[in-house]
DNA sequence: CCGCATCCATTATGATACTG
DNA sequence: CAGTATCATAATGGATGCGG
């Protein structure tokens, strides 16, 4: 190895497996346009977020939301009226998670054509 | 609506699919894990990189590679000797990746309890 | 031995139809 | 309208094999 590997930014053991798990559930393309459009939209209902994301299934934007709406990000609010009326607001939490995610955002949009142009590159070579 | 809707930071249209797609490949568990891994440990071996992603298959470890490397993240060098040395390194693309994504580990990491606690609240309810 | 391709069981996701 | 149920399909994990 050329550097001493840090592990963990964290001083406290078993902290490591946590973060995975929390990555892992956060980095997670449908969360990560779900959110993203929650953020732009602001109070948004279901049927508009499977507008807003497109490309997502019906089941795949209920999983989503419901796992959302566990882990604290998304705030849902029925509305007892026929037809029924459900929508989905986004937490302080949820907020905070979206602010972090922005810089990647940024960056997808920064870097698209260099990604573009690396991918023609290996196509190219075999 | 509450917000005007920001429906893309770019003047270009048809930019946003095009953005929604990298942002669903890079939005991915396992991208993310080894990126971080390539992030914290430099220049690692194939084995080595299995070993600092917990959980992670072989199979997926190599898929998850090929695509980093397809993308320009990833410089892959083989060595070519018995036995087989294969290591992998971030490219200046890639390690900017990694910058955007260190709010994210950042937000993880600050805000394991609070989602622990959702969590909690959430499976409590019903 | 190590990196990685291949086969197979399990799981996740998508399409469609249906209900309160 | 906002889901749930059902079934087909794709993604993933685990075990194994193999060339260098």
């Amino acid at each position: 190895m050329e550097n001493p590997p840090i592990t963990s930014y964290s001083t406290v053991p078993g902290v490591d497996a946590l973060v995975n798990e929390l990555i892992g559930r956060v980095a997670d393309k449908w969360t990560l346009l779900v959110l993203e459009a929650l953020e732009e939209n602001g109070k948004t209902r279901f049927s508009a977020l499977a507008r807003a994301v497109p490309g997502i299934s019906q089941k795949m934007l209920t999983q989503t939301l419901r796992q959302m709406e566990r882990d604290g990000f998304v705030h849902r609010t029925v509305h007892p009226v026929i037809p029924p009326h459900v929508d989905y607001r986004l937490t302080p939490l949820g907020h905070g998670l979206g602010e972090a995610f922005c810089s990647v955002w940024l960056w997808a949009e920064a870097n698209l054509q260099t990604v573009a142009d690396a991918r023609a590159d290996f196509d190219a070579r075999d």
